[in-house]
DNA sequence: TATGATACCGTATCTAATACGCTTACCGTC
DNA sequence: GACGGTAAGCGTATTAGATACGGTATCATA
């Protein structure tokens, strides 16, 4: 950041309220999310979540589109208030509260890490082996994942982590990384399909050493219309809490 | 207020963050919110959500259980935070973030209205007939009670808003009002039974018309030691969509 | 051509959700 | 003190969904 845009960005920035995200994508058959390690003096070294203040002209909501945009270029990205964290002491040498969002990109699509400004170093953490995080980020990613869970039984987000063609295998191992559970792929396959809201291709896997994967994409137009017919679509045990 | 209040207020707030509570209650079979109107110059004589600004030495959490213990005299209630609200043109004079929660209180237990300040009327408010309120507090209100649809799908809160001794036609109701439903109450009655957090008492109603309905208590300890075991807790039909 | 792996198909069984008939108890009124 | 209105409370038949799991198809590679 040169002087001029540093002088602008202090003109305007409001010093006590600031925006961090929960990048959430999928990777590997693995759940991950996107962390950084801070250039600047604040946090210097630190892993944390990606955030900045929010500036006087938008709500945190824009702040947070900004700042996803600024490090992936992609807008449209699904974005989800997560809660504000606002202990007094949650950062030790003044009062900032934050306001947390969650996003959910499509890994493939977006390839993160070289548009990263502000940062030494990004990577995408596999959520087993989250490090020790800057400040409170860990407990805002935990509430983050929470909260995810809770949305992800109710809607077919999948949608917003997985590429355009994927097969029933994808899906499944994105619910069994998210929930953590082994789900049976036939009564998976059964119930999922039976929602409707996913459109078979004329496609298949190729290079892979067993029967290759038919594959899928979802069909949103016939989700958005499922939903207002009233269908919800658990795809979990019953019982199952999360 | 007088004028040291005011100067101490004064010193200590953080003049850009607000906190708005949404207070819901059970009541004539109806689900209630309590609104005030205010007295102060700001958003004088319209109806509003009760709010403030948070003090320097106070979490969001700590100032919303504050203002509720002002207007309430009352503690432990349970809370719950909705979402943060910061659009730039929320507030025409100036550029304030508000962090809005709700709170789960039972109206016979807690008189809310006589111990309000600033205030220069309170009312229990059918959702059905909430006023135009001042700012974005109906859009405030929309969300709390979105959230509290979904928090009340798979948690029992009933024990915040009932009474101590309740029917099981009281939690019908207010299930009914909560999610504007009809419910079979012989199944009903059935599902909520078999769950097993609801101790049958030795006491009936009295006064009724009709023949008169045993009295239940919820038991909190064996609800815990249920959701650790992983039992969901969803007493509307299938399909239901909130 | 055999083998290992996973996709994919199908069914039997068990459990839960739903619809609904019927009896019981309390009150007021004639 | 019988009767009617009303809601509590009990039981069951039917339907729908969840689960468990046996079996076949198809790919790559040895």
């Amino acid at each position: 950041m040169n002087t001029i845009d540093w002088k602008m960005a202090n003109a305007q920035i409001i010093p006590n309220i600031s925006v961090d995200c929960v990048i959430f994508g999928f990777q590997e058959a693995k759940l991950k999310v996107l962390l950084i390690k801070r250039s600047n003096a604040f946090m210097k070294s630190q892993w944390s979540l990606p955030g900045q203040f929010i500036f006087t002209y938008e709500s945190a909501e824009e702040a947070a589109i900004r700042i996803l945009y600024e490090m992936s270029g992609v807008k449209d990205i699904y974005l989800d208030q997560i809660s504000t964290f606002s202990d007094v002491n949650r950062v030790k040498t003044k009062r900032i509260v934050t306001i947390a969002y969650m996003a959910l990109v499509n890994i493939e699509k977006h390839r993160l890490k070289p548009f990263i400004k502000e940062a030494e170093d990004a990577e995408w953490y596999d959520l087993n082996r989250i490090p020790g995080l800057a400040l409170d980020h860990n407990e805002i990613l935990n509430t983050g994942l929470t909260k995810l869970k809770r949305r992800f039984r109710f809607e077919p987000l999948g949608f917003e982590l997985l590429p355009e063609k994927f097969s029933l295998r994808d899906l499944q191992n994105l619910y069994e990384s998210l929930f953590k559970i082994q789900l049976d792929n036939r009564n998976f396959r059964k119930k999922i399909l039976k929602i409707g809201h996913l459109t078979q291709l004329n496609e298949k896997q190729t290079n892979v050493s067993h029967r290759s994967a038919s594959l899928y994409s979802f069909n949103k137009e016939k989700y958005n219309q499922l939903r207002k017919n009233g269908v919800n679509i658990d795809l979990l045990p019953q019982g199952y809490i999360y």
